[in-house]
DNA sequence: CTGTTAGCGCTTTCAC
DNA sequence: GTGAAAGCGCTAACAG
């Protein structure tokens, strides 16, 4: 591998420039048109112009009012936020802490959500500010950002069991909601899919097709996401009356060696023991699943049938093209934003807490069983 | 594919309940301590709570400083940053336009940049605020955000030649940094990859490995990244004397499809002329090229080698694994936020433009020519 | 109907 | 050395 150099090169019209003859200096914050500008420009006091930019049903004459809309249109005038949030003591932010996707790791579904996420919290009148912690302790970074206010609500995602943030914020009783469960005697705001409805899905399919002998490879079983997967698998099998075979569950970690490892233990059973058809808790692990069963001589869609979990990008220009099963991420962010609104607004809610079903997507790497 | 729903099913531990019992109401702002009840337990005057907080040499006395530290801790304060904000014309936020990744398309390398840049801007005082905007329009938003004094500052990525938020923001000298050039007559700060640099290494890789026959799978001209890309290309060839062969370049949209066509067009050459070696403007396109020469009974890594760039996710669990070219992230990140902060504190900036090296990541679609 | 004014929580100049 | 007070830009009582 060639060596990785940050080489600096002046580039062509890359000039040395001191910062007074240098075109991005900012003149940050300074002669942007305040109210009073607008109130000057309309000849009527600053409450006058307050009260026709929140609409405040104060009796304002409609002739004053066109005067300081013209008037807001002329100095090209727009409220300063932070003044307003200082008044209200809010700050029109939404936290949310963005995980580092380590090189050679996929960032499953995150980037996606992001973007959902913070097309919901315009519509609402938030913006969304993404935070980092250290991987060791994040509950003193979501802590300052409360004390100094920084934010007014969180949006947790890539949540543990007993996630200390969890437990921090509704010890803080601080307005959040989460994308995935915790701890099932916490009592607090959650949307998630129901992966036992999702692996459900999976397996009668395969089980439809005419197979049988179907394993899962899983995570550990501290793992709250793995278990409710897990929990799908064990559902479809005996709904249609499929003895478990208990060699047939593999667990390991987040990473494509785990794929490989459950195809070299199941290809140590007798060859009419061997599964027909494999299960995983996430694509990554069909894809080391496939990767191990193809240089096995196996072929994957014909003689082995694989479904992943999570529909990772490219998983589709596989070949075979990978079944997988698909989060619905749009619908899980204006979930949560709506949730999120209705808690800040301290409304009543409805509900608490919302399953969303996913979706299997039928792609290559099934066929039916081989004879 | 089976029909995707989003039920809603009442949990286990979810009870309807109201706001009034609710766990996650807040009370946000509320009763957060201020300067003053550090002032009163201090038995000092919000000046010198100040003064000792912003480590000025007002002159405090040792004992004073420790009587108000003291205090500090004890009734858990922490300033305020929308007040400090307001009262300094600032926000401490640098806003970032979240990109839609569409169903199908890779984010190549943005998630990853998202969590360095957010990473180094907190090294800085600052916090990321990520937006989004409409397809159509950019500028709005954009300019919605300066209006209001959201932002102090905008990072930009994907840029375009023309790019009009890059106009704008000159225009409105407003401070902002880009990842990526536009405009060569435009002068603003920016930090980019060298994809000529990147994409010579790959193919003075393969001349290397005695390749005569390469081709290479362009985008359109009017993308700036494509025709960079494209000029290592040509340098390669020229240094090694190779000369050119014009069908050797096809130029294609980004997608899988670009790829299968380019290996369609080139296979209607001559045997003896078609290309041993392919590279690609980026990974997608490589997977398409894979793809393609495999159906047609091409052994990629064998009778064909294939070179993809940005070094998306999962590519490295392609068989054969590709051979592609990254671009060094993290440093991009942190560059582009030191420029940012000598910009936003007037500082003169020596370098207005950064260059940074690629790597080429070896690994098993490329091999010697066949002879 | 509209204007005056008191803060929101903080920093900083200017007196003492 | 420390405190009083002005003011950042805005909202919302309260007067008039």
């Amino acid at each position: 591998m060639i060596e990785r150099r940050s080489l600096r090169v002046d580039f062509d019209p890359c000039v040395r420039l001191m910062y007074d003859d240098c075109a991005c200096i900012p003149l940050a914050g300074t002669e942007m048109p305040t109210i009073k500008d607008v109130a000057r420009e309309a000849g009527v006091s600053i409450a006058t112009v307050s009260y026709v930019l929140n609409n405040k049903d104060a009796g304002i004459r409609d002739s004053t009012r066109q005067q300081v809309l013209e008037a807001v249109r002329r100095v090209g005038y727009a409220p300063n936020v932070t003044a307003r949030n200082l008044k209200a003591s809010r700050s029109g932010l939404i936290g949310y802490a963005w995980h580092e996707v380590p090189l050679g790791q996929v960032n499953s579904v995150l980037d996606r959500f992001t973007y959902y996420l913070a097309q919901a919290a315009e519509a609402s009148g938030y913006h969304m500010l993404t935070f980092t912690h250290p991987p060791g302790d994040p509950v003193e970074v979501y802590s300052d950002l409360i004390r100094t206010g920084r934010v007014d609500a969180f949006v947790l995602s890539d949540t543990n069991t007993d996630d200390p943030r969890i437990r921090f914020l509704i010890d803080q009783d601080f307005p959040f909601v989460s994308f995935g469960r915790a701890n099932p005697n916490w009592d607090f705001c959650w949307v998630d899919t129901d992966g036992t409805a999702g692996m459900r899905q999976a397996v009668d399919y395969l089980i439809e097709l005419g197979h049988r002998r179907i394993a899962m490879v899983a995570w550990p079983e501290n793992s709250l996401v793995g278990e409710n997967r897990l929990a799908g698998y064990l559902d479809a099998l005996e709904n249609a009356g499929i003895p478990l075979h208990p060699a047939y569950i593999f667990r390991g970690e987040y990473d494509i060696q785990t794929g490989h490892d459950a195809v070299i233990y199941w290809s140590q059973l007798p060859p009419d023991e061997r599964p027909t058809a494999i299960v995983t808790v996430t694509d990554l692990i069909a894809i080391g699943v496939i990767n191990e069963a193809e240089r096995q001589g196996l072929v994957v869609g014909d003689t082995l049938s694989v479904i992943g979990y999570d529909d990772v990008p490219l998983t589709q220009y596989l070949r075979p093209a990978l079944t997988t099963v698909q989060q619905p991420i749009p619908e899980i962010g204006r979930q949560l934003i709506q949730m999120l609104e209705m808690i800040l607004a301290r409304e009543p809610l409805a509900q608490r807490n919302v399953l969303f079903a996913p979706s299997l997507i039928i792609r290559d790497s099934v066929g039916p069983p081989p004879r």
